[in-house]
DNA sequence: AGTTCTAATGGTATCGGTACCATTGCTTTC
DNA sequence: GAAAGCAATGGTACCGATACCATTAGAACT
């Protein structure tokens, strides 16, 4: 264990510029509460003695952090690392900074981590896991915090949801690839633990395919360390063997795609002649320099920022929050589809 | 602006177990040294109000946050994404968190977010960036903190680095190609500002292929919203018109690679057998189930647990931490070259 | 019995800011 | 000319933990 440094403190800025402690306070906080000759006094002395305002010891006394948790299933290969970006970079407008903590798809770790997040006694949580112990939703509720969903529109967000109609956005691609004229539509997705979004993309669908056909849906249970890509490849092979006839494949999302994508073009198979192929997300991938898949796109480092404005309404008085803030999807069409 | 909800202290939960609050701190800290009964009798109290240790309250008395800042380059599509999972997992282990910023491969944002970082007094500080302002340099010096460089190996740590040396993967993907019997090696990378790892791997290139022939050399300036598929795909077309007779292909990374892949797929060209083609990274899009790329794999995720490992050495006294922590890298082998 | 030691617990000061209220001096208003 | 208003500043009491030292009681040892 190494020595600590010792911190430049406020009562040293105070005594070098003549002033009292509180009006360094002011200067730094708010300065146009302060003189100007004063403020600049102020400022000099900071300068000299190379002064940071210790947000820890601020926090305690005026009962904000400044902060905001957000716990997020996975950055890993995943769809929230635009929107924590997003969050991160929306939130330093405000001088306002995210713990950020990861679950894994799984309700247990977000419950844990949500609970060494209360000690830190944030401004607001976000989170981006869908499913929620009944304890942690007590929790959250109790807490009486902004707590802000992301990724999806609940019908009963625990206080705000930023997202889009998963629902929706499954009925539309379905719609899109009944309106190109497909007969036989299957559907793949993996089961992630405590994951309801693609579900709901699944059932939107079923509803969507009605009477079309049978629902022909390939659903592979997540394990750890089997890449999206070799469940989508192996899906494709599935279907060949249980629906040969399948002229359009809708995935769960991009990455399912590309499995399906190489694993067709090592079988001759043309796309999108022979199977229509669409994906989810809008990856980098997905491009028209790359695979040129037909996906929906949705605007994750928007979603991040507009939570972040949402996080500052609230504390800035007047501006209410809206319970659901739509940020809509967009059906990307390129040659795959 | 809304109401605060008041939080249960440790005070109440003294009060509730009829002992003193430093027994309360100590139950919750340090168990062992608390009476079994007692710790009983306060655990229920704990229980009972919902209480939630304030550990904004034990930073400022404590002079520890049990926080970690990181500032890494972009989190979006990126090969940084896994680090910070394993740095949350590492950290929450031993009760820290982590305050997460995005520096955009710029060192003058990074240096604006460690500004405000310093202001939340971390206990450690974790960069990805390779390259700082003189004034963040010093800034870091003086704050004498750990502060850990990650993702490389710098002859001059601030700190600690905790990486692999992208000089020897360059230089062993280059030999690797040789070694197949490669006579035409062009490298291609995105010149990020202010990034200079793919800089290094280039000049190992350069060195490793030595009088074999004149480098051949691709490099596109970065432009917000281009894909680094894009600049693969048209760094192949650049390629087959200056040097025809390329007979391989080394890219920066691996969705390089898969722009020219895809481009090279479309124009009839066919890898390994016209031109061989390896990344770097081992994105998920290089697997077997999708490109099949060989490229090299470097475990992003050990990097930020080891990392947190390293910064709780530090602070639990007696074990040194090493200025250089070589994660190694393992060049993949795979069917494009 | 007296001394020493240890385990268990508590009292008080303190960490470094901000909230709240008070003060000062000057301008404005009727 | 007295009252009221306002801008600028300061004093003091906290915020909710932990550090540090003190205290107590009983065990162990001489």
């Amino acid at each position: 264990m190494q020595r600590q440094k010792k911190w430049v403190t406020m009562s040293d800025v105070a005594k070098r510029a003549g002033v009292g402690k509180i009006t360094v306070s002011r200067a730094l906080r708010t300065p146009e509460k302060v003189n100007a000759t004063t403020r600049q006094k102020i400022k000099n002395a900071v300068a000299e003695l190379g002064y940071v305002l210790d947000e820890t010891a601020g926090a305690l006394s005026s009962k904000r952090t400044r902060t905001v948790c957000a716990v997020i299933s996975t950055l890993d290969q995943s769809i929230f690392s635009t929107t924590v970006d997003g969050l991160t970079d929306g939130l330093s407008k405000n001088r306002m900074q995210l713990f950020l903590g990861t679950a894994n798809y799984s309700s247990k770790t977000e419950e844990a981590l949500l609970q060494a997040f209360m000690g830190r006694r944030p401004d607001a949580v976000v989170l981006t896991n869908s499913l929620h112990t009944n304890s942690a939703t007590q929790n959250l509720i109790q807490s009486n915090l902004p707590i802000f969903e992301l990724w999806e529109l609940p019908d009963n967000p625990i206080y705000a949801a930023v997202g889009f109609s998963n629902f929706h956005a499954g009925r539309d691609i379905t719609t899109y690839l009944k309106a190109r004229n497909k007969k036989k539509i299957s559907f793949i997705r993996i089961d992630y633990q405590d994951e309801c979004r693609s579900r709901l993309r699944m059932e939107s669908y079923c509803e969507a395919i009605g009477e079309f056909h049978p629902p022909r849906i390939i659903e592979v249970p997540y394990e750890h360390g089997t890449s999206a890509a070799e469940y989508g490849a192996k899906g494709l092979v599935k279907i060949l063997e249980k629906w040969p006839d399948t002229d359009a494949i809708m995935c769960a999302n991009d990455s399912l795609a590309m499995g399906v994508w190489c694993e067709a073009m090592r079988r001759g198979i043309s796309i999108p002649e022979k199977i229509a192929l669409t994906g989810f997300g809008d990856f980098e991938l997905a491009g028209a320099a790359a695979l040129g898949l037909t996906t929906v796109q949705i605007d994750g480092y928007q979603m991040g920022k507009i939570t972040a404005e949402l996080i500052h309404n609230y504390y800035s008085g007047g501006i209410d929050v809206p319970t659901i803030t739509d940020i809509h999807f967009k059906i990307i069409e390129r040659h795959s589809a």
